[in-house]
DNA sequence: CATTATATACGAATTGTTTCGTAATCAAAT
DNA sequence: ATTTGATTACGAAACAATTCGTATATAATG
């Protein structure tokens, strides 16, 4: 049986910029997910730090603490979170429909021409089979 | 200079089960909706009643207290607030990519056929304009 | 009119998130 | 060796969201 406690699949909105930066680097220090999230954001360097100690007290990420600079990297699949963020705001927004989800998105000018046509090449894909 | 505040498009997440409901029904008393919320959790009647009282405080809804039992209705609106909050998944989780989130919408197994017909309908409509 | 039921108001406890100051530790530079 | 700089650890404050108990007012019922 497995005792592990399971990773929240519903990061906070920190956490979730946080999950983003490792998500695309691998492994960082905080310093360097501090220096990315000031380019946006506006708090301290010890704030960070501590956001990401409990992110590995979650088990949203794990470190290696072998040195003295500890050594961050995500736990969480990206995937799957997106998928249970997309599918709770389906639940919770659209009322269960996809299809209302796609079209909000779809209709507030965000999506290119191109966008748009590789959308429709994955629908075609997604109906022939 | 219009000094009156704005109402959050970022609604929490219990304020938008109330907002859902009162998009769907017009006017409700407190009663009303705790009577839907209670199918789907477990909350005292107070505890909706603290909610929709904090929602009219933030502008949320307006409330009709002209007799005993106050009839609430929702202010923001409901594409409105969709659409925030679609934007903001979008740049938040997807990078700003539309794209990525419908694929991500769709590759769950949560859009029947029919459904997947309407958005290809939907395209279409949007690339010959 | 007295009792009972239902409504609102309000304060406060609880929980979770974010933020930061300060101390302790270690390494590098002088 | 001493100082300087960078790091982690930790506690606590500030804030926000949720929950509920209790008091009070009003209406309905007997």
């Amino acid at each position: 049986m497995d005792m592990t406690a399971a990773a929240p699949l519903k990061p906070t909105e920190s956490e979730l910029e946080i999950l983003q930066i490792l998500w695309e680097k691998g492994n960082c220090t905080v310093r360097e997910v501090h220096e990315i999230l000031e380019k946006n954001k506006d708090a301290g360097y010890t704030t960070t730090l501590k956001l990401m100690q409990i992110m590995s007290e979650k088990g949203l990420v794990v470190r290696d603490t072998s040195s003295k600079t500890h050594i961050y990297k995500a736990v969480v699949n990206q995937q799957k979170t997106e998928q249970h963020l997309v599918s709770k705001m389906i639940d919770n927004v659209f009322n269960g429909s996809a299809a209302r989800l796609v079209m909000q998105a779809l209709g507030n000018h965000s999506a290119s021409p191109d966008e748009i046509d590789s959308i429709k090449k994955y629908l075609d894909n997604l109906s022939n089979k």
